[in-house]
DNA sequence: CTGAAAGCGCTTACAG
DNA sequence: CTGAAAGCGCTTACAG
C-alpha cells in the first residue's frame, strides 16, 4: 500500500485532462451544480475514481460561498457534558471536512460574550453554533441581529426567535424521570434544580412539577435546592435536602454531575441505594455509567443534536435578507438503571 | 458593539494601502521573514490594529508549506480517557487555527489501519497524530517511511525511532502509584493490567513490578489480571481478584475507567472503601473524582501533550530527507484521594 | 530593505 | 451542455 505524496497531490486540473473535459466541468460534477451530459459525467466520475482524487477544501473554501469555518463558544470542559459535546462537535465537524475555531468565556457578562463572538469572527468564523447559556444570552440583542453570519443553538428549551435551534423537549424527559419515581411510590421528591440562566435547566424544574401536580402531589418549596450543574454544587444541595425531616425518598437532579453529587451525599451517610435513596440524573454522559449505581437518567442526543445544527448552518443559503429560525426536536430515551 | 460583516473582512491589501507599502511587505511582518526596517514595521503593525486585521487562514493555508491540517485516529470514544482526548486535541489544534481531520479506526488489522491513514492524506491531512496503539502498530512499518509527512505520537511508553513522541514516565508514575500502596502497609496488591498493544499499558505493569521487587515483595502470578482498559473489563478483573484466598487489599488499575470497575466490584461485595481495599487509577480523568470515593491515581498532562506534538508536527521544516525522531517527557503528577 | 509577478486549487458569473 | 477568464487572499522565489 502506498502512501500519496504532498506534492504529488492530484488536482482538478489533472482529472479535467484525464476526462477530457474542462476544470469548470468536473467543479461541476462534483457540485452537482449545473447541467452536465451524462456521458460526460461518466467519464469524469471514471477520472477521479481512476486518479483518486479528493478536493482541496482549502482552495474549495477560499472561493466558496457557503460556511465552512464555524465558531464555537464554551465554558466549563471540567463538566463532562460540555467534555463530550465539545468532542462530539469536534468529530461531526471533521466528519464535514469543516474548520473549527474554539472560544471559552466563562463570563456571565453580555458583553464579554459579544466580543468574544467578534473576536470568532474575526478570525474567520463564518457561522456560530451556540449553546446554553450563550443562546438565551444573546437572543433578542442588536448585537445578535447586526451579526452578518447564520447562528444556531443545541440543546435550548424553546425555539429562539432569532436562530435555528435544535434540541430535545426537557419539559416531557423531566416529566418522565419523575413519573418513573412516583410509579415506584416516591412521594417526597426532592430536587436539585441548574442554573437559571440555562433554558434548558428551566424546563426540566418546569417538567418534574407538572408530574408533581399530574399525579396531586404539591410542590413543596424545602425539597427545591438550586444547583449550577457541577458536582459540587450537587453534594451540596444533596446534604441540605437530605438533612430535611424526613427526608426525600427520592432525588431529582437536572444534571448527572449533580447526580453523582447526590450520590456522595448518601454514601457519605451510609445510605442503601436505591432502597434509602433513588436518585436521578440527566443528559446520560460517560459517568452516568460509572458512579455507583448506576444512574437512572435521560439520554441527550448530542452528537446527532451537533450534526443537525451543523447542517443547518452550513447548508443555509448565502445571506439573503433575514431567514426565518428553523427549530428541530429529537427525540429523547428515558434509560432506567440500578439508582432507582 | 459591531460585528464585522462577511464581505466586509479586511485583507492584507487594505492594511497595505493603509500603510502605503506592498502586500508582501505586510506579510513580512506577520510572518516575521525577510528584512523590514523598523519603521515600516511599525507603520504596518500600526495599521493591522488600526484595521483590526486578521490573516484568513484559508487563503494562507492554500500556498503555504507548513501542515495545517492535521489527521488523526481514535478508537474507543466511549472511553473517558479517548473522549478527553479528543476534547484536548481539537482544543489544541483550534487555539493553533489547524483544522482537525479525524477517523475512527475499531480494528487491531495493519491494513486496515494503513487505509485508514491513507484516506486521511488523501483527505488533505499534511500530518499526524497518533496515539496507542496506533503508534505502534505503525512504528517500524515500511508503509509508516512512505508516508511523505510529519507523525508524531503521544502517550506512548518509549521514544520511536521514526516518528516524534510526547509522552510521560509511565514507568516511573505506576511505580509511584505502587510504592505510595506498600508504603501504607499492603502487602498482597492486585494488578489489572491494560492491552498488551499499548506500550503505555505494558510500562504500567513494569513500574508496579519494580516497586514490589524494590520492597522485597514477590509479584504472585494470580494478582496479575489481564483487562482492556475498559470499565467492563476492570469489573470482571476486579471480581476475579476478590475471588483470590485471601484477596488482595489493594488494588491497581491501569486506568481510571478500570478502577472504577474495580470500585464497582467492591460495592457489590459490601467492602468499606479503603479499609477493606484500596484502589488506584492512572490518568486522573473526569470520572476519578465522580466515583466514590474518589481515586488516587495519575495525571496524564495530555493537554499539554496535545499541544506539544501539535507544534512539533507543524513547525517541523517542510520535509528533507529523513528527520530525526524528537521526543519529548513531560512531567506526571500523582493524586491522592479518597480511594487509598 | 522593499516590491511586481506568478501561482496555490478551486468556483462563479458570463458566454457560446 | 461546456468552457475561457477572473478572482478568492495569501506567500514564494526573484529582482532591484
Amino acid at each position: 500500500m502506498n502512501a500519496p505524496t504532498r506534492k504529488g497531490r492530484i488536482t482538478i486540473q489533472a482529472v479535467a485532462e484525464h476526462a477530457g473535459v474542462s476544470a469548470m466541468t468536473v467543479s461541476n460534477v462534483i457540485n452537482q451544480t449545473g447541467r452536465v451530459g451524462e456521458a460526460t459525467r461518466t467519464r469524469v466520475r471514471a477520472a477521479i475514481k481512476a486518479l483518486g482524487y479528493v478536493p482541496n477544501l482549502t482552495a474549495q473554501r477560499l472561493v466558496g460561498a457557503r460556511p465552512t469555518r464555524l465558531g464555537l463558544i464554551y465554558r466549563d470542559v471540567e463538566s463532562v457534558f460540555v467534555s463530550s459535546t465539545l468532542a462530539a462537535v469536534s468529530v461531526e465537524a471533521a466528519a464535514r471536512g469543516l474548520q473549527l475555531l474554539l472560544r471559552a468565556d466563562e463570563g456571565l457578562s453580555r458583553e464579554r460574550l459579544a466580543s468574544a463572538v467578534v473576536d470568532l469572527m474575526r478570525s474567520g468564523a463564518e457561522a456560530l453554533l451556540l449553546m446554553p447559556p450563550f443562546a438565551e444570552m444573546l437572543s433578542g440583542t442588536a448585537f445578535l441581529q447586526s451579526l452578518d453570519a447564520p447562528v444556531a443553538a443545541i440543546a435550548t428549551a424553546a425555539p429562539l426567535p432569532d436562530m435555528a435551534t435544535v434540541r430535545m423537549d426537557n419539559v416531557s424527559a423531566a416529566r418522565a424521570v419523575t413519573e418513573l419515581l412516583i410509579g415506584k411510590g416516591h412521594r417526597r421528591i426532592g430536587l436539585i434544580a441548574g442554573p437559571p440562566q440555562h433554558s434548558d435547566s428551566l424546563a426540566r424544574v418546569e417538567g418534574h412539577r407538572a408530574a408533581l401536580r399530574a399525579h396531586g402531589l404539591t410542590p413543596s418549596a424545602d425539597l427545591d435546592v438550586a444547583g449550577a450543574f457541577s458536582f459540587a454544587s450537587g453534594l451540596d444541595a444533596a446534604e441540605r435536602l437530605l438533612d430535611l425531616h424526613p427526608p426525600p425518598t427520592a432525588i431529582v437532579a437536572a444534571n448527572d454531575d449533580m447526580a453523582a453529587g447526590a450520590l456522595w451525599a448518601a454514601h457519605r451517610r451510609g445510605l442503601d441505594l436505591p432502597r434509602d435513596l433513588a436518585v436521578t440524573g440527566f443528559d446520560d454522559t460517560l459517568i452516568a455509567t460509572r458512579v455507583w449505581p448506576a444512574l437512572t437518567t435521560v439520554r441527550q442526543p448530542v452528537s446527532a443534536m451537533a450534526g443537525h445544527a451543523i447542517d443547518l448552518l452550513t447548508r443555509a443559503p448565502p445571506t439573503q435578507g433575514p431567514r426565518e429560525a428553523q427549530d428541530a426536536v429529537l427525540e429523547f430515551t428515558l434509560i432506567e438503571r440500578a439508582s432507582t
